[in-house]
DNA sequence: TTGGCGATTGGCT
DNA sequence: GCCAATCGCCAAT
């Protein structure tokens, strides 16, 4: 997903943005919310790659996932941090003022940014069109990996990925 | 029915 | 760097 563009056709022109960081939760997780089985909120992580799941956290931020296994197996990557490249002043708007570097640098931002909520819930991200969808892109640089960020619980192995050298990447600088 | 808690953020020190 | 805000989820009662 490092370097794929999110298209948000909310507003006119529609909004671009590149994505530089991501967090994979795989199957047997212990970190996932799809570890202990499916649920009413988790629903989305079960279905086919590339839909979308969207959820609420610390009753303040959404966070957009894409689901990433076979229907019925419970995996998604959490996409964390993102580059405008066209909309940046209705992105700036629905974030509530532009903050430069950290616009969409964080996964709550870069929802807020696009006005992500559980509307957008377990909708197909790969169809090149609809509300939201996900258009062809290279990664720039080669891709680092860490552990994940915020876990109380397995942070490993390194399942997060970033764009090297993207100054938009969240949390500490990595390497 | 309940209460502990989280894949975060923003403000303050 | 530390911490409160805020609310939906879900395991346990």
């Amino acid at each position: 997903l490092i370097g794929k563009i999110l298209v948000r056709t909310i507003a006119s022109p529609e909004l671009l943005v590149r994505i530089v960081e991501t967090e994979a939760y795989p199957p047997n997780d212990p970190a996932s919310h799809a570890f202990r089985g499916e649920t009413a909120r988790n629903r989305a992580m079960y279905l086919e790659r590339g839909f979308s799941y969207v959820y609420f956290i610390y009753g303040t931020a959404y966070c957009l996932n894409v689901a990433s296994e076979t229907p019925g197996v419970g995996a998604a990557v959490l996409v964390r941090a993102g580059e405008v490249l066209a909309g940046r002043d209705e992105i700036a708007r629905l974030r509530g003022g532009d903050s430069g570097r950290d616009l969409l640098r964080g996964p709550g931002r870069l929802c807020a940014g696009l006005a992500v909520d559980r509307a957008l819930d377990g909708i197909d991200l790969c169809r090149g069109s609809g509300p939201l969808w996900l258009a062809s892109g290279e990664a720039r640089a080669e891709i680092g990996t860490s552990p994940r960020i915020g876990l109380t619980r397995a942070p490993e192995p390194a399942w997060r990925f970033f764009e090297r050298g993207n100054p938009l990447v969240s949390g500490r600088r990595p390497s």
